[in-house]
RNA sequence: GCUGGAAUCGUCUAGUGGCAAUGACAAGAGACUGUAAAUCUCUCGGCUUCGGCCUUCGUAGGUUCGAGUCCUACUUCCAGCA
């Protein structure tokens, strides 16, 4: 079932947008947060832990599950939602970002037709285009599609930019010539770096291709600065159409998702509170620390010495399972001793982290009041 | 009791004349933004004005310009024989 966006109203002071977005009978609010599954599971969570955390749609990435098991074998299995038990809408990312994420070892060779990889599994010659994508992405038959796009490094100059949003263009029409998917959506992608008239010329050309709706990407990138995400953002949003999503690819940290918000974003994604759980990280909002200097921390790493004895959640007010049942002191147990489970606790509780920063955020915009909020968030 | 062998930084370990001394684990910390990431990086004897200085390889002596490395004795452990 094609998506539907509602935009229901607009923050009176910012950007902010409060929308419902719905798939058949499902429906869920925005903003909201997209937990990453690249291989069709989030990773050390079941389907069931993913959805107590009430998170919405899910990703899945076409590079990946192109590799493995191939598309076929997802498409044989009844599609990607039977295959993997998620009865939830799923978007798929195109394969573009690894074009760029692939890149640091001279993996891969961008050319008009499309994208020569070397496969980090095998090192077989894989070749991507946008016609291949928007196929294996119609196979696997998620509910929301992403163009195949050139996503740059930060470190690209303005004349490569301005080269690569053009073929990135053709790609989208190329893409979308060829999807035939009728109950899936086929998303466009802004480029452009931390440029304005790059940004709003990307956007503009792509909303002429006429998209369900419209993604800003290369904002998540190696060494972009935080500023350069935001302009990126600001610059991209103006330009997209009012009814229909906006999905900031790829982003990401809680004061992200804030700033993204504040700039009219309706959607995020991001590896990172999965990841930094497998790393032993814990998102938590500000804690004023009595002790010493007053200092004010956003994120806590559970394997750190001094959560040996602690033996209160990693926060009180979170009503997540890991804060509702179990003590620092046990996760740093778990992480120390390599138990999967201290993941799946941490993993637990940084998406319910997430997913409860957008239902903050919908109730400050319901309340006309994103700006105090946002100022909270930022002071806390 | 005799004959071999062995003792190295929390643990195991490399080292047979130039060594503050290998590697692994443990430990301490950091990074991570559309997942080549349950990964990677740094620290891990003490002090330092960052050039070094000091103290370290079971204990005590010795040989040598120089000893973890060679010699002697002792201590402890292991194996084999009694």
């Amino acid at each position: 079932m094609k998506v539907e966006f509602e935009l229901i109203k607009t923050d009176r002071a910012t950007g902010a947008r409060l929308g419902k977005v719905r798939f058949g009978d499902q429906e869920y609010e925005t903003p909201m947060f997209m937990p990453v599954g690249t291989q069709a599971t989030v990773k050390t969570l079941s389907p069931e832990q993913v959805k107590d955390c009430r998170a919405g749609i899910i990703l899945a990435n076409t590079y990946h599950l192109w590799q493995r098991p191939g598309e076929d074998v997802v498409a044989e299995a009844g599609g990607l939602h039977r295959f993997m038990n998620w009865p939830g809408p799923i978007l798929t990312d195109s394969g573009g970002y690894q074009v760029f994420s692939l890149a640091r070892n001279k993996r891969k060779d961008i050319t008009e037709e499309g994208v020569h990889f070397k496969s980090e599994l095998n090192g077989a010659s894989l070749f991507l285009t946008p016609e291949k994508s928007i196929a294996i992405q119609n196979a696997l038959d998620s509910d929301i599609a992403m163009s195949f796009d050139e996503c740059p490094p930060a470190t690209a100059d303005y004349h490569y930019l301005k080269n690569s949003i053009e073929r990135t263009l053709r790609w989208a029409e190329r893409g979308r010539s060829v999807h035939n998917n009728p109950h899936q959506s086929l998303f466009g992608i802004v480029q452009g770096g931390p440029y304005e008239d790059l940004r709003r010329w990307s956007a503009e050309r792509t909303v002429a291709l006429d998209f369900d709706g419209y993604s800003i990407g290369g904002v998540a990138n190696d060494d972009e600065c935080k500023d350069d995400m935001y302009k990126a953002v600001e610059y991209s949003t103006p330009y997209l159409p009012k009814d229909k999503l906006r999905y900031l690819m790829g982003v990401g940290e809680p004061v992200d998702l804030v700033e993204g918000v504040m700039r009219g974003v309706d959607l995020f994604d991001c590896v990172s509170p999965t990841r930094l759980a497998r790393h032993g990280n814990a998102l938590i909002y500000g804690v004023k620390d009595a002790g010493i200097s007053g200092y004010k921390e956003k994120r806590i790493n559970l394997k750190n010495a001094r959560f040996k004895r602690d033996f209160s959640p990693i926060e009180p007010d979170c009503d997540c399972y890991c804060c509702k049942n179990y003590t620092k002191a046990y996760v740093h147990h778990l992480m120390r001793c390599d138990e999967t489970f201290g993941a799946t606790l941490l993993s637990i509780h940084n998406i319910r982290f997430l997913i409860r920063l957008c239902e903050q955020m919908r109730e400050a915009i319901k309340a006309d009041r994103f700006l105090a909020f946002r100022e909270e968030f930022l002071k806390s």
